[in-house]
DNA sequence: AATTCGTGGGG
DNA sequence: TCCCCAAGAAT
């Protein structure tokens, strides 16, 4: 036996009884479809429910209020999608004159219906040899076949799409398609995938080599590590003490302030109570003139909760590397934005700075 | 191509 | 508590 057959006999046997499924209606499919975007099953069912008995059809849902539909989306997520489900009853209403467009490239066009739903309408509601390739299929395809590209990426989708239409089943591919996406959902799970009960287990590329765990390979975006800066904007009279950046750290050699780095948000009082307030500012006559202003900045591969406290002194600061600076001359040196964005805000530059 | 969009469940 | 991530699409 073949894939298609291999797996149509187990989902037969394995299906759950989804209500969407029975009639093999495309408006119940095409609302269950958009409803299970990036959502569970038991997440989204009650919702499927609650919407076909309050829009049984594409003219009702076209006819209310855009409002009336948020309202029954509310606490699901995703909210346009809510609004292109409206927007697109709306358009089958008036271009299709209320029938659901039957053809994979006119339901494609329709807001909110990417290449994985319009595949799945088109399958399961007509019948059409399109492979619809959601977050299981990939799972239960790289698996299978040890396919080693990654899934997020616009090649590595590319890769699995062609390898999706190779195996699919054209004489049902509604039903292949159902059957692809329950196995990955009842079985060739995420983590501790069912094996043992697999229809597939004989030949699946990762159960020989016992890389379930491997696959799919997924391209990690490093995820954004938290850094908290305060910085100590120290004043002597017209004179301004900078810093420049270290080699090896974010912001290599442009200049910033005399800065205090903790590995969580620190209470301000506690910061300036302790060492640091002590080998910096002894003799100094400091006073602090403004709290902490508060700014967020995104880095690439990193988010810094940043708060800016000024400081007037009598007499200078010792700290490492600090440099004292005429007001008027600070216009000359190099800052990261983020210090760019505290000096325009606070006025700090006498004169309007080019860049 | 990389971001953004929500919420809930499980390890 | 934290992190992953789940029937993706639009920009």
């Amino acid at each position: 036996m073949n894939v298609s057959e291999l797996i149509g006999e187990w989902y037969d046997r394995n299906k759950r009884n989804l209500a969407w499924r029975e009639e093999g209606l495309p408006y119940q499919i095409w609302i269950s479809e958009i409803i299970l975007q990036q959502t569970r099953v038991n997440q989204g069912t009650p919702y499927y429910f609650r919407f076909i008995r309050q829009f049984p059809d594409i003219k009702t849902l076209a006819d209310a209020p855009v409002n009336e539909v948020l309202h029954c989306w509310q606490g699901l997520g995703y909210y346009t999608r809510a609004r292109n489900l409206h927007k697109a009853a709306r358009i089958i209403m008036e271009e299709y004159n209320g029938k659901f467009p039957e053809e994979y490239r006119v339901i494609r066009k329709l807001p909110g219906i990417g290449d994985y739903t319009a595949a799945a309408i088109a399958s399961l509601a007509f019948g059409e040899a399109w492979a619809a390739v959601d977050g299981n299929v990939y799972r239960v395809l790289a698996r299978y076949l040890g396919i080693t590209d990654p899934i997020n990426t616009g090649p590595g989708k590319k890769v699995f799409l062609q390898a999706a239409n190779d195996l699919l089943d054209r004489k049902d591919p509604g039903k292949h398609n159902q059957a692809m996406i329950e196995l990955g959902a009842l079985i060739c799970l995420p983590r501790n995938p069912a094996c043992d009960v697999c229809p597939l287990q004989a030949s699946c590329h990762a159960r020989q080599k016992n890389a379930m765990g491997d696959l799919p390979v997924k391209v990690k975006k490093p995820k954004p590590s938290h850094r908290y800066f305060t910085y100590l904007v120290v004043a002597m009279g017209d004179v301004i003490f900078l810093r420049q950046r270290a080699v090896g750290d974010i912001w290599a050699l442009l200049y910033d302030f005399p800065l205090i780095e903790t590995e969580t948000e620190e209470p301000i009082g506690k910061l300036l109570s302790g060492k640091f307030w002590e080998s910096t500012f002894t003799g100094c006559e400091a006073v602090i003139i403004s709290s902490a202003r508060e700014y967020r900045h995104i880095l690439s591969h990193r988010i810094l909760h940043t708060r800016f406290i000024r400081i007037e002194v009598r007499k200078p600061i010792s700290y490492p590397g600090v440099i004292q600076v005429k007001r008027t001359d600070i216009k000359a040196f190099p800052f990261p934005e983020l210090i760019s964005r505290y000096l325009k805000e606070e006025k700090l530059l006498t004169i309007s700075q080019q860049s």
